[in-house]
RNA sequence: UGGGGUGUAGGUCAAUUGGCAGACCGCCCGGCUGUUACCCGGGAAGUUGCAGGUUCGAAUCCUGCCGCCCCAGCCA
């Protein structure tokens, strides 16, 4: 835009006293007769316009009754501070040019909404300050991870979103693939992940993955974002520690640096203060005992539900890893534990204020015999796994991983109650569009 | 898919429990020179989700269907 130079709103306060000119949307417009007030944002912060009937001559006085709300202009005036509202500084407007006008019927209300109405009209609801907060700390959660992984020397790779069948268990989407029959899209990148793994020695995938469940819950999605870190020589222990570090390296970060976000959130920040202690790490069996002892009634051999995670987690009210849960609750590729042959070397963590499971990963089955055993108990087409195996025939090696569900995590640090509207365009069984 | 809830103006909700369909916000018109979700006066705006039934009379009761919300399962 060098052939507009303007002031963003968020470094209007260093021009004060001088003549700026901004691009702003009106976000509200309040009128006295001789002189008007409009409301701006431009996404970096806010302002008001201040127009004044005898200083801006009949002819831009006119114009400013066609301000309604959401209509663009660019505008040039003075920028100063206003002793009744120091924080949103003026603009004392001497030259108005409306961009783009905007209809009398915006949808979009400073009052409460349904939120399917509000989901319909996401493309307009993201231009309100609780959204653009959520999306600030989103991206901040993305960069660090980014930082973290770099930091640490892990090199990123992007595994492929078309694939033949493989990886877990749950729903798939299906298109036609030229004359290769059925591709599916991806629920998982970690197989590659491995792969990648064994070349590389630590990387981490970030990017959009596809479940087909027929689940309709504030936690689940069908198209979210998922960072999958694969480390060889890594055993569970080390898988663990990790997670543990990079869960409190996000939180910490999203607290130094988007504290405004997050009281824009109205998020009681102290409720996140219980990373800084060790995460508690409780073996399934005792998270059965425990989640018994509240009253469910779960049994050994069970996946937990939604209600026991959060009875245990209700109890030491910071993160929890559940570890070793029986193999039949699990996927193929988790490695038996040699203490107890009934259960894999694999952990979820659980966040804490009822929030369930953000992480889940394992150790990887390394021995070949063992998963190959374990793809013909679950009746997997094994033609489809050759590349697979193949890491455990050539070199196999001592490795973990882990994937880290990137709304859920969002959706807990910022206090936001449902996963929907930490993602920009929500995808759910019953939400297509916007 | 199962359980529970809900559907009235563009939005958020009332309607004495079967008796004239309303309020606020938004929008339109008018007034106001420092507003802060401004204020004051006036106005337009409805197939009460859809289809059928009971009744002198249905937003309200009954049947079916549909949409949405919450919870559960599946998982990150």
């Amino acid at each position: 835009m060098s052939s507009l130079p303007s002031v963003r709103l968020a470094d209007l306060s260093a021009h004060a006293g001088q003549q700026v000119t901004v691009h702003a949307w009106v976000t509200h417009l309040r009128s006295s007769g001789k002189i008007a007030f409009a409301a701006l944002r431009d996404g970096s912060g806010v302002a008001q316009a201040v127009f004044v009937k005898n200083e801006v001559g009949d002819e831009l006085w006119a114009r400013v009754a066609l301000l309604t709300t959401e209509t663009s202009v660019r505008l040039t005036g003075e920028a100063r501070v206003n002793p009744r509202a120091p924080g949103v500084l003026d603009i004392g407007v001497r030259a108005l040019e409306i961009i783009g006008p905007s209809p009398t019927d915006y949808p979009i209300q400073p009052k409460e909404h349904g939120v399917d109405f509000l989901l319909n009209h996401r493309h307009f609801w993201l231009r309100a300050p609780r959204q653009t907060a959520i999306m600030r700390i989103r991206s901040e959660v993305e960069q660090a991870i980014h930082d973290f992984f770099y930091a640490r020397d892990f090199v990123r790779c992007d595994t492929p979103i078309l694939t033949a069948a493989i990886g877990e268990r749950a729903g798939l989407f299906s298109t036609e693939y030229f004359d290769e029959g059925t591709a599916y899209l991806a629920q998982t990148g970690q197989l590659y992940g491995e792969a990648l793994a064994a070349s590389l020695g630590r990387i981490y995938t970030f990017g959009p993955t596809f479940r087909a469940e027929k689940s309709k819950t504030r936690r689940h999605l069908t198209e979210f974002w998922m960072i999958e870190p694969e480390m060889a020589w890594y055993d569970q222990d080390d898988n663990m520690d990790l997670q543990e570090e990079l869960v409190r390296f996000l939180v910490t970060r999203v607290l130094e640096r988007r504290p405004a976000d997050l009281a824009v959130l109205e998020r009681d920040t102290s409720k996140l203060d219980c990373v800084l202690q060790p995460f508690v790490r409780l073996d399934y069996g005792d998270a059965v005992k425990l989640a018994q002892s509240r009253g469910s009634d779960v049994q050994w051999g069970e996946d937990l539900g939604a209600p026991d995670e959060a009875l245990i987690v209700a109890e030491y009210e910071r993160p929890v890893f559940v570890m070793n849960y029986p193999k039949e609750a699990k996927a193929f590729y988790m490695k038996e534990n040699p203490a107890d042959p009934r259960t894999v070397l694999c952990s979820d963590l659980l966040a804490p204020e009822g929030r369930g499971e953000i992480i889940g990963g394992s150790q990887r089955e390394d021995d070949y015999e063992k998963i190959l055993h374990r793809l013909k108990e679950e009746k997997l087409p094994l033609e489809a796994y050759d590349w697979y195996l193949d890491l455990r025939r050539y070199g196999s090696f001592v490795h973990s991983g882990f994937g880290l569900g990137l709304e859920r995590t969002v959706a807990w640090i910022a206090g936001v109650e449902h996963i929907r509207e930490v993602i920009p365009f929500p995808r759910m069984m019953d939400r297509l569009r916007p």
